[in-house]
RNA sequence: CGGAAUGUAGCGCAGUUGGUAGCGCACUACGUUCGGGACGUAGGGGUCGGGCGUUCGAGUCGCCUCAUUCCGACCA
């Protein structure tokens, strides 16, 4: 069971912090096999709410689901100049199809004889395996567009895992789409790149910042990455998604051709967009505090938990009863709620456990309580408890969760707020980024300039922000002119 | 892949110069408790990460290996 004191002792290292918060959350764990992570029951749960509100805001923008295979032709890979690039150094590969009974009875051994002709990857992205089947697809303009999305599996070999954030197997939603023309696909991009702003926004209560990548962080194949970017705690950055206009690279590539309304045939526009496990990193990294877990009522998969005080069993039978009525009565407003009246735990164990689980509003009944007609209310943003009047109490419950969704945004709006800040001379931006945030400062939009700030600071260009200043400048590195500044910060 | 640390009951840990495997929490039963992590009594639970070696004898010493965490490098 999570011990609440070992969380806050070894909070030296954010690192160790959250990582000790997962695992005492009860949201994951690291398994025995090489960077991959058991999601656990509750996290799943979590992750469940993210994959069905995101699914149906994919519905709503015209979008369906489909699902394309996990091992990839190793040429197929290789298609792509640029994409080969990005992904070759760390893709798993499947090179065999059998095992066979080790000689010396000591277990199985891979079947030299079950060599594959061509190796299989375990795709790091679909890209590739789904463009070889959308030219199958694709013949003339009334087949455009294709409005693809799958919820997979993917498989990258990092060097160095972290649960949630990076992990060498990941579950994520890639939507791959297919257009006739270069305004099409160019809207397609954007129009996903602010579905994930909103729900972001909405339900993660995670103000992020919309932008364009540069050209060092943009995505192997793509003409123009676009992403949410959110700013963690400890004040780095993390890339939350990314949603890309491929242009005709793929379509290229595998030769994807259709016959437009002229009868003259031309490449299609693709676009590609995801979003991953990460976001279960970055709510936990958002709103978290020394209590553990804060989540959002939008996402909590317990949105009101219910704890009985009593002192014998006629008071939990009276007080079961009373419980009853009142989770009907939230249920059929839509809240989920939890009542524990198990008998092995005490109240102040359950109170410290719910807390470090996150479940945002305590409702707790003892005998007092039925006496005088009152509830205890404790809200999980803030940890305030009030006494109030039971009846009435289902309505109050519903504007508390509605306030405390509210909160946790506001409260990560103003420390984001906080914690951005312009700066004009290098030497200024060189004391800056290591108080951590995001730091807006221009650049010569050069690749080199950008390398070298990454190598003298660790720091990257996060985005380029959409609807932001875009005030020319001086770059502070080079002097050279900027166009505008951009989003710096050190990241995940 | 470099540096550091760790691996012993479900979890957290102790285990001295090598000599019968321990503690706390959790778990099971019964009882007393219950408004911020309760207590008593009695129980159950271990191939000490794996392999090889040294030794009469290895959790302990040596070599190898696997895994995890942190710091780097790497990373749409």
């Amino acid at each position: 069971m999570a011990e609440l004191k070992d969380l806050t002792k070894r909070s030296e290292s954010y690192s160790q912090w959250y990582n000790d918060l997962v695992i005492k959350a009860d949201l994951a764990e690291q398994s025995p096999v090489r960077g991959c992570m058991v999601i656990k029951p509750y996290g799943y749960a979590i992750w469940e709410k993210i994959q069905r509100t995101l699914d149906d805001m994919f519905k709503e923008t015209g979008h369906v689901n489909a699902y394309f295979p996990l091992l990839i032709p190793k040429s197929f890979l290789s298609r792509e100049a640029e994409h080969v690039e990005g992904f070759a150094k760390e893709c798993a590969v499947v090179t065999h199809y059998r095992l066979k009974n080790s000689a010396d009875g000591s277990g199985v051994v891979v079947d030299p004889a079950a060599k594959l002709e061509e190796e299989m990857i375990i795709r790091p992205t679909s890209e590739t395996i789904i463009w070889s089947t959308y030219k199958n697809w694709i013949q003339s303009y009334r087949d455009l567009p294709i409005m693809v999305n799958q919820w997979a599996n993917v498989m990258r070999w990092e060097m160095r895992t972290r649960l949630f954030l990076r992990t060498a197997e990941f579950l994520w939603q890639e939507g791959h789409t297919a257009h006739a023309t270069k305004e099409e696909a160019e809207k397609e991009a954007q129009t996903m790149l602010h579905v994930y702003n909103d729900f972001a926004n909405n339900y993660m209560a995670l103000p992020v910042i919309m932008g364009v990548k540069s050209a060092n962080e943009r995505f192997a194949g793509a003409l123009d990455t676009y992403t949410i970017e959110g700013l963690m705690q400890d004040g780095k950055a993390l890339q939350c998604g990314t949603s890309h206009f491929l242009g005709q690279n793929f379509a290229k590539a595998f030769n994807v051709q259709f016959v437009d309304k002229n009868n003259k045939l031309d490449y299609v526009w693709a676009t590609s967009w995801g979003v991953s496990t990460r976001l279960m990193g970055a709510l936990i990294m958002t709103h978290s505090d020394d209590n553990g877990l804060v989540l959002p009522p939008a996402l909590a998969p317990i949105q009101v938990v219910i704890v009985p005080i009593y002192k014998n069993q006629a008071q939990l039978d009276t007080i079961d009863a009373k419980v009853s009525e009142l989770t009907a009565e939230l249920r059929k407003m839509g809240i989920s709620v939890k009542y524990d009246n198990a008998d092995n735990r005490r109240p102040g164990f359950k109170f410290a456990d719910y807390e470090l689980k996150g479940v945002p509003v305590r409702l707790v009944l003892g005998a007092r309580d039925l006496e005088n007609g009152t509830i205890e209310v404790m809200r999980r943003d803030t940890l305030q408890k009030e006494t109030r009047s039971i009846d009435g109490i289902t309505t109050y419950v519903k504007e508390l969760l509605d306030d405390i969704q509210k909160n946790l945004h506001k409260k990560a709006l103003d420390m984001r707020e906080a914690n951005t800040r312009s700066v004009d001379t290098y030497d200024e931006f060189k004391v800056e980024i290591e108080k951590g945030g995001f730091i807006l400062a221009h650049w010569d939009g050069t690749p080199e300039t950008e390398e070298q700030i990454k190598n003298d600071t660790k720091a990257t260009i996060r985005c380029i922000p959409i609807g932001w200043d875009e005030t020319p400048g001086t770059c502070m590195v080079t002097g050279k002119p900027s166009a505008r500044r951009v989003l710096f910060a050190r990241a995940y």
